[in-house]
DNA sequence: CCGCTTCGATACCCGTACGGTATGGGTCCG
DNA sequence: CGGACCCATACCGTACGGGTATCGAAGCGG
């Protein structure tokens, strides 16, 4: 399965093969068998270019979800023993739910039965990776821009979202503005948040990997962003202008379905508490 | 991993051996391995004994899950080729969501782009495995009843639930009762549902596996129990009485979150239509 | 138009690791 | 105390995965 799924994002034996650490031949020969086994032709390879069929397509979006599924297990179940390591991984974006994070894992540490808790802080879309393959046991989601598809979910917060200028911007000194405004600010285009696919779309904005980086780049007169209003107190010299037809965003405490972790458990019933 | 899996759940490695085909030393051997490559001790032996490390606990779970996931992407890559097979597997509890379930399969076989859907009914608590490990592709479930951890949903019915009575019962001619009521009437215990983990309360009443078998039961005069109103249309000779305090029940449709099927995504855009 | 390059498939060889049988050793029971 | 039970160890054979060398088809440039 890994060797297919290798094969199916390079689209080429070769690189396949390098990337695996083994020699082309073999690889060849381990698709062709699999493909026997299923009784499928997965790839249509013509001797200069190779294609997923439709079959092909299918097997990698669900070999990528059982990989992922592998690795978790392998993992989850490491850590489980060696008391060294945290009882429990919670990602978070860098940069983003700073206050709730902070008060849960206040609330939490005075539990009875808390564990260590180890925070794990990465660039968006990042999140859900993490916790599908078992690096993470639990995240802070913000909807609507994470999908929580496939976890169970607990709101904990909502809140509005304010328009982030750099301090001293000539607007800052409004009540309030629209979304249509706080997207076509003269000399400040909207960032660009990477899409499902890791790409980005076309525009004029920086693209955005983090949350620091973005509120760097907001604070360099680069860009202006709609964000949570809580991230206002993160960061000093940014301006926060509140953008009241702007969706509010919600976070949300979310964890793989199947899992039974009574630490997880209590963590959650913490989260729900705030 | 399905080693693994085997002699976790057997908690005897002869037995385990016995069930995957092989011979007991190898499996022995296998299972060493593992816990040497994880560096973690999954299994507690004694000559007379084997017992689950809480380690092992956990990879029992997460190993399921994987294996579930391979298992899924096995038959959908199957059944992504051979143009004989269906496009799309759907199921359901046997005798229950007929009207909703015949609407949806009526609406969807009249989008342009619909392909064959197999109808696949099963017992209560059958429909989470299958959709799980892709013998389904999608399942009609009913909340509160079901769990519909780790799924994507779409609402698509909300009904009330009327307390199914053999016909000519005294109580039929009852213009509604509650759920004390229901659950207390004389000569007729309320059926046993199974857990979450196939077991069954004790009570008097009679155990459950599906629909059919429950309301046989009901009118043969053995048991009464509470049933989204729709039921009452699939079978003769029962009687049913509104039960106004009961939870309304709502079906949901519902897929693996990481599909991308065009089928599929088709079904459900037809079944919010509903 | 012909070589050269590219890339997947084939042929062949080798080592390892998996599966089988035989047996050992500890524990509980009669 | 012997026997039954059950997991571990020892040993052996084979089959499968991986490596190297090479082939054959398809673009592409001179």
């Amino acid at each position: 399965m890994r060797y297919f799924v290798a094969v199916a994002e390079e689209l080429h034996f070769g690189r396949a093969a390098l990337r695996l650490g083994i020699a082309q031949p073999p690889l060849s020969r381990a698709i062709r068998q699999l493909e026997h086994r299923l009784g499928v032709t997965l790839l249509e390879r013509t001797s200069r270019a190779v294609a997923l069929t439709e079959a092909g397509a299918v097997l990698l979006d669900e070999g990528r979800a059982a990989l992922d599924a592998m690795a978790a297990a392998e993992r989850r179940t490491r850590r489980a023993s060696s008391p060294g390591a945290p009882g429990l991984v919670l990602v978070s974006k860098a940069g983003a739910a700073g206050e709730v994070l902070a008060k849960l894992l206040d609330a939490y540490a005075a539990e009875p039965d808390a564990v260590p808790v180890e925070v794990m802080l990465c660039g968006i879309r990042e999140q859900e990776p993490a916790l599908r393959d078992g690096r993470a046991d639990v995240a802070l989601l913000h909807l609507p821009f994470d999908s929580v598809a496939g976890f169970d979910t607990e709101e904990i917060a909502t809140e509005r979202q304010a328009v982030i200028l750099p301090a001293g911007h000539p607007l800052s000194v409004r009540e309030s503005m629209t979304v249509a405004e706080a997207l076509s600010i003269p000399g400040l285009p909207p960032a660009r948040w990477p899409l499902g696919d890791g790409s980005y779309p076309d525009g004029p904005g920086p693209e955005i990997h983090d949350h620091a980086q973005l509120l760097q780049l907001v604070a360099l007169g680069r860009t202006a962003v709609i964000l949570p209003e809580s991230v206002r107190s993160l960061v000093t010299g940014l301006a926060a202008v509140p953008v009241p037809d702007a969706p509010r965003v919600t976070t949300v405490v979310a964890w793989p379905p199947h899992s039974r972790s009574r630490a997880l458990a209590s963590l959650v019933r913490t989260a729900t508490r705030l």
